[in-house]
DNA sequence: GATATTGGTCAGAATGTATGTCTATTATAG
DNA sequence: CTATAATAGACATACATTCTGACCAATATC
């Protein structure tokens, strides 16, 4: 049963015409990666792999930069440390500090996310034509700058549509 | 602290592009909802309010619609139903079943969010330029068709990105 | 050294979603 | 027309993701 249209997809708003690519993109790969042998990475722990870094980073700067509380971002590094995707080092300049870094399964994770990512851009541009696809690149840049403008004070919660 | 970028928005993948202006402009509608007396709905209630009908729509319907299971749909519509938002009355055409409607206070919402989704696509197209608007709306519907064919099966849970 | 700040944890709660099971009702097969 | 299957929704339960508030240990500042 392909769902019927809502009524925001009906009237075709901005949020409705970002929200269902993005949700089409993200379900496809993480079933994608599901099946290619990371079954066990949900989407939240986005946020870790989005925010992590090649010398490891602290828990509470990336729950800074994922603008989310350092105890939730402390629960998905767990639960990712738990699952052998991070390991987590005591940091040399700071003893209350740890840093989270990625180990080689986190780092194949990360590499096949990447990898499927732009296989499926590849696939997009080929059918979209290269022209549109650069356009539409340009266009979202520009949205994207236009919007932070608009709105400037991401206020903590990004939340919205279907989660 | 205005959130360092993270590693796909520093790349510029597809998803983050899609994902930042979708996440600003929920953040910012949500955010002008609450202070203009909706202060009580949160993004996952969104799903009610794009799947409701001016005749009143069944739960299950709406669970389907929404791709989510009915218990879920009907956790969201009690929810909005305590609130106010909705009533609901039997069904005539089958007594196992109840229709959802909104009240005025829903109706009250679904007007504002519509009313402030329309100015805030208003500043938009006047800030990109009105063709630049109009071509990236043209685009995005491009990719939703596109996307649809290369992603044909959303698999039930579409999450993904930063809620 | 005294005090304030910062990195991280512990405890508890709220929210949103899913399963599994059940009842009442409707629809269908024979 | 009855027996059986399917459907609408509820209840109970569990899990995942996030939040607040209180706290400890280490660091930085005065």
């Amino acid at each position: 049963m392909a769902a019927k249209k809502s009524f925001t997809e009906e009237i075709g708003t901005l949020g409705a015409l970002l929200r269902l690519p993005y949700q089409a993109l993200a379900a496809s790969m993480y079933a994608e990666l599901a099946e290619n042998g990371f079954p066990d990475i949900r989407p939240a722990f986005s946020s870790v792999f989005r925010h992590i870094t090649p010398q490891g980073a602290r828990v509470t700067d990336m729950a800074e930069q994922a603008q989310m509380t350092k105890q939730s971002m402390g629960y998905l590094v767990d639960a990712l440390h738990e699952r052998g995707y991070v390991e987590l080092v005591p940091d040399p300049s700071d003893r209350r500090a740890k840093l989270v870094r990625l180990t080689e399964r986190g780092q194949a994770f990360l590499d096949a996310a990447l990898a499927l990512s732009h296989r499926n851009e590849e696939r997009l541009a080929e059918r979209m034509g290269r022209d549109e696809w650069a356009h539409l690149r340009r266009l979202l840049e520009r949205l994207n700058v236009e919007i932070a403008v608009l709105a400037p004070n991401s206020p903590k919660k990004a939340g919205g549509g279907a989660p």
